[in-house]
DNA sequence: ACGGCTCGGGG
DNA sequence: GTGTACGAGCCGT
């Protein structure tokens, strides 16, 4: 099985396959040449380009035609960019920005993660003395902690009482010691959370600033928000846009995602206040062990959650876990696709060049329908979803760059106004189907076999075919076509809108619906009616297309498009849409929110939800709240000289500044809004922990801004206005009752 | 409603 | 590394 993959070499490039079968070992492989095609042009006119090694005719296709190509060969990888320029002027280029390592999986039908995941795992994590934010150059590493599905550990050189705290002297031996134990426990991957931008490139810089010997290899590719860091000889998985693309949370701090993840709960010392912990020594110390301790083992587990799917889809797309780990779904189906056009012979096309993304990415068309919801609260809803609507649609009617436009097949015009050939294979519903059998055939594996792996193979052929859709639409796909994506809503929506209709027609009460499903309103609890009419609908749809049951609601809540929440049978919350999710809000305005919609889900009862709005105003106005419950954060991201819009914490950083505190890029600003007049901007005051406010603070703001605006997401829903939510010291509704 | 600006994780 | 992100949310118009 192999790992991963890389070249070395200077003038000359040996591929080098990184495999574990049992046993480690690296295949070399000195035989393989990179190279370019070119359309339109001769190899007696390539040959003139001094430095090229080869130029060989062949024939391939390109769009499905065939065509008279030129192979170009090249030296050595980087000598592609080289002539890239030069080669243009004599035809058109295809494939010329292909990394080499991709490229030998590709042309050579390797597929890495493809016999058994029985890979060692190793989880790491950095703490460093801070005092305001992290500066590699002078502020020391601290504590290195490290875990395996076997034990973990934290190394330091201050000592500490604990049975897993290795001491040694200084900064340089720990680190020395660190490179010591990767070598002992000889894993093939290494875990972090944000390694890529923090604990990677922080060692390195340590390991040069200190001039330790270090046997490892830190290669970092692409700089600034793109930062990722190869370790050769090792797959190194950053979990942390991992957990951004597979969950859906407000915040992604290691933290947040454990406990997403294994339901438990673990400390967090806060990044400024490390250093004060290691000062102190004693008890603070100990519990900094403990923490280092947890932030590595909390890696390590949610390593193991992840990496199966991440396995399971480097051996579908055939690429190294490294790079799918890192990849969007619009990238890893180009990836895929380039490998299935090189199978066929195909040349494929070019990412957008030139000015080409922009204009792509500025391009809009319609999306889904959406129908506007009946406000309100529902009881015994039943949720009617497609089975995978688009995939279906793109295969049904088979959407393609390559089919599209032609006169023989009138009937498959897209509500869009496009035509595609149902007489000529497709590229991409080719595939589609092959993705979707081959998933079908997992499934049935999977009722005799409990392996679990069969699990995350499905899922991941799932992920992948759900991504076809927004891949024709993805600005810097290959095979981009916005007539293909226009198309497949377009069906979309007419097929969304049939269902509707069919469902009226029958009698059937639709609350909602939204892209691929409808929410129908039942008399109780008895779902009969649904499934009868589930039956009619797909005895009429065409054959790859499915209309399924979801699931039965005893309570929703539904107050626009896309902002609702269901209560299930379980007992279970779902909420779309409705949460406030940035930190921006502060916590009064999040708690009420939640309590809210508790209340009104739970209960039924929205007048109550309204009176703890009007019980959380009211004490506000009392000052009856913590602090806590009103500091916004925000952080500051560049020198404050640079930014166009003067938000409420880019003020109050000017303010510190001219006091002469250290506020610099990376520092979070917690303020409170204080009672006055003028911007919000003008009003804010600096907020320290267990600090008394020797202002007032603005009761109305974090009424009028926070928890009202919070709270009448949902509370719209049921005609309340701003005004019955807010506690008035003089009873107005009583009054009109009397008039 | 739309477009431009800002942010994220890590210490 | 033969590749330079991206999508959500807010604010001002
Ligand atoms: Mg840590």
């Amino acid at each position: 099985m192999i790992y991963d993959c890389d070249y070395i070499g200077r003038d000359h490039a040996i591929i080098r396959l990184f495999c574990k079968n049992g046993e480690k070992h690296v295949d070399y492989d000195e035989n393989f040449l990179p190279y370019i095609y070119g359309i339109g042009c001769t190899c007696q006119d390539i040959s003139r380009v001094q430095g090229i090694k080869e130029c060989e005719p062949v024939s391939r296709t390109f769009k499905g035609e065939n065509v008279d190509a030129v192979k170009i060969l090249f030296h050595f990888p980087k000598d592609v960019p080289l002539y890239r320029e030069e080669l243009r002027s004599y035809g058109k280029i295809y494939e010329h920005d292909i990394p080499f390592a991709r490229r030998y999986l590709i042309d050579n039908d390797i597929y890495p993660m493809s016999d058994g995941h029985d890979l060692k795992v190793l989880a790491f994590d950095i703490e460093t003395y801070t005092e305001t934010y992290p500066d590699s150059r002078k502020d020391p590493i601290i504590m290195i902690s490290l875990a395996t599905s076997e034990k973990s550990a934290v190394i330091t050189y201050k000592h500490v009482e604990k049975e897993y705290v290795e001491v040694v002297e200084n900064e340089v031996q720990m680190l020395t010691r660190f490179f010591e134990l990767i070598k002992e426990i000889d894993p093939e991957v290494l875990v972090t959370y944000n390694g890529d931008n923090f604990d990677l490139p922080y060692i390195l810089e340590r390991v040069r600033v200190l001039k330790v010997e270090c046997p490892l290899e830190f290669r970092i590719l692409g700089r600034g928000a793109t930062t990722k860091v190869r370790v050769p000889g090792f797959c190194h998985i950053d979990l942390f846009p991992i957990s951004k693309r597979l969950l859906n949370l407000t915040s992604y701090t290691l933290e947040a995602v454990y406990q997403e993840i294994t339901g438990k709960c673990k400390s967090k010392i806060r990044g400024d206040l490390i250093s004060t912990y290691w000062d102190r020594g004693g008890e603070p110390l100990e519990q900094l062990a403990d923490y280092a301790r947890e932030d590595a083992e909390a890696a390590l587990a949610i390593g193991e959650k992840f990496l199966p799917l991440q396995y399971a889809l480097s051996r579908i797309v055939g690429q190294t876990p490294f790079d799918i780990s890192r990849a969007s779904s619009s990238a890893m189906v180009d990836w895929l696709l380039l490998r299935e056009a090189h199978k066929r012979g195909e040349v494929a096309p070019n990412q957008p060049h030139g000015g080409e993304y922009e204009k792509r990415a500025s391009q809009s068309y319609e999306g889904a329908y959406v129908l506007e919801p009946e406000k309100g609260l529902h009881e015994n809803l039943v949720q009617l979803d497609f089975r995978s609507l688009y995939p279906s649609i793109i295969i049904t009617h088979n959407i393609d760059p390559l089919t599209l436009g032609c006169e023989c097949c009138e009937n498959n015009t897209s509500p869009a106004g496009y035509t595609f050939c149902l007489n000529k294979k497709g590229f991409i519903p080719e595939i589609l189907k092959t993705l979707l059998s081959e998933r079908a055939k997992v499934k049935q594996q999977m009722k005799k076999s409990d392996d679990r792996m069969l699990e995350f193979q499905q899922w991941a052929l799932k992920i992948l075919a759900n991504s076809f859709y927004g891949y024709m639409g993805y600005p810097r796909a290959r095979w981009y076509s916005l007539e293909c994506a226009e198309s497949t809503t377009a069906w979309g929506r007419m097929y969304l809108k049939q269902i509707i209709d069919m469902a009226r027609k029958e009698d059937l009460k639709v609350i909602y619906g939204d892209t691929d499903s409808v929410f129908i309103k039942m008399k109780d609890s008895n779902v009969e009616r649904a499934l009868r009419f589930l039956e009619t609908v797909n005895t009429s749809l065409p054959e790859s297309m499915e209309l399924e049951f979801e699931g039965f609601y005893p309570r929703g809540l539904f107050v626009t498009k896309k902002k609702y929440a269901l209560l299930d049978d379980k007992g279970t919350f779902i909420t779309k849409g409705l949460e406030i999710v940035r930190r921006d809000w502060a916590d009064i305005a999040k708690k009420t929110q939640q309590e809210v919609l508790e209340i009104i889900l739970r209960e039924g009862s929205p007048q109550k939800a309204a009176q703890v709005v009007e019980e959380v105003t009211c004490k506000l106005k009392q000052r009856q709240v913590n602090l806590e419950d009103l500091v916004l954060y925000t952080r500051l991201t560049m020198p404050l000289s640079q930014y166009k819009q003067i938000g409420p914490h880019v003020q109050i950083a000017q303010k510190m500044k001219q006091r002469g505190e250290d506020v610099g890029v990376g520092s979070t600003i917690a303020y409170i809004v204080k009672e006055g007049r003028g911007l919000i901007r003008d009003r804010v005051v600096p907020y320290q922990e267990g600090e008394p406010l020797n202002v007032q603070y603005d009761a109305d703001y974090y009424i009028e801004n926070q928890v009202i605006p919070a709270v009448m997401r949902i509370m719209t829903a049921f005609g309340f206005k701003k005004e019955d939510l807010i506690y008035q010291r003089t009873e107005q509704m009583s009054l009109e009752k009397w008039f």
